[in-house]
DNA sequence: TATTGTTATACTCTATAACTATA
DNA sequence: TATAGTTATAGAGTATAACAATA
């Protein structure tokens, strides 16, 4: 890939208004949605997964306050990923009252294999575009990733 | 806001893979789904009526090719969209069979206020970060775009 | 026959309210 | 009483398959 100064000096479009970036999320959000992955899980399935495979074993409770979803549903999501053999259930010996979810090994597996297979295609939509977007988007992802995390706070 | 050339003439991050990009997208489609927004209605419901009040009367079928879902689908969805009275169905005079799907009044302006509200929300969001993580937004959502576009030719 | 749209059916995903079990 | 989780119920949103109406 090319240098990025060059591309990043020339003058910047008019400041875009945060409609668009809605726009485009709303977008991006149908494309992802639409990559054939098999097989297909929901995106809010894949994002607890993530969480469970980089934060360990979480409260069901901790598990819902963090994907944003109500207790019920996250009883039914892990009820769904149980029944999958992506997740499981486990007591907690200190709180009999307490269900702690783990990933499983099949779920840790199907997230390697969706991040891989997923990233190439998206990787492939990128290639399609100039280089000056392909350089904008690389260069505004890590604060794109803040500004997602930024909303537990302003909520 | 400040100049942007002294930002963006820093050293940028090393690039991010496309998985943080999608892991992006996804914090980004709950974050919208949360705002505050009433009435709260889906994503693709917004997309279809955005589509409709841009692109005008669309045939049924067209529209559930535009957003990417299957005719009943759409079917579904114009039902709740014309019992919330946001959009009408309506006769074509050449075919009988076709159906012709048009916001209404109430949709658009329904549109519009939404659009007024979450910009000020996700604005109000955006301003929370670094100036560096603002300016690369911005720069990229242009991008982001047309990236999103990009699905259609590549599907 | 082919096209357009709807209906039938089933599953995911979400919510609120009521409930059970444990602390 | 309070907390953790489940069950009951309802609705949005999605799909495939079968159907009706029109071309």
């Amino acid at each position: 890939m090319e240098p990025t100064t060059d591309l990043l000096e020339r003058p910047l479009p008019a400041s875009p208004a945060a409609s668009d970036l809605a726009a485009a999320v709303e977008g991006l959000t149908t494309l992802l949605r639409t990559l054939p992955l098999r097989p297909a899980i929901s995106l809010t399935a894949a994002s607890t997964l993530r969480t469970l495979d980089h934060d360990g074993p979480l409260r069901l409770s901790d598990l819902a306050v963090r994907e944003r979803v109500t207790q019920p549903a996250m009883t039914q999501l892990v009820t769904r990923l149980e029944r999958d053999g992506l997740a499981e259930r486990r007591a907690d010996p200190l709180d009999a009252r307490v269900v702690l979810v783990g990933i499983t090994a099949g779920g840790a597996a199907l997230l390697r294999e969706r991040r891989a297979a997923r990233t190439a295609q998206l990787d492939g939509l990128i290639a399609t575009l100039p280089a000056a977007d392909r350089e904008r988007i690389l260069a505004a992802t890590p604060a794109l990733l803040r500004l997602a995390e930024a909303a537990p706070a302003a909520g």
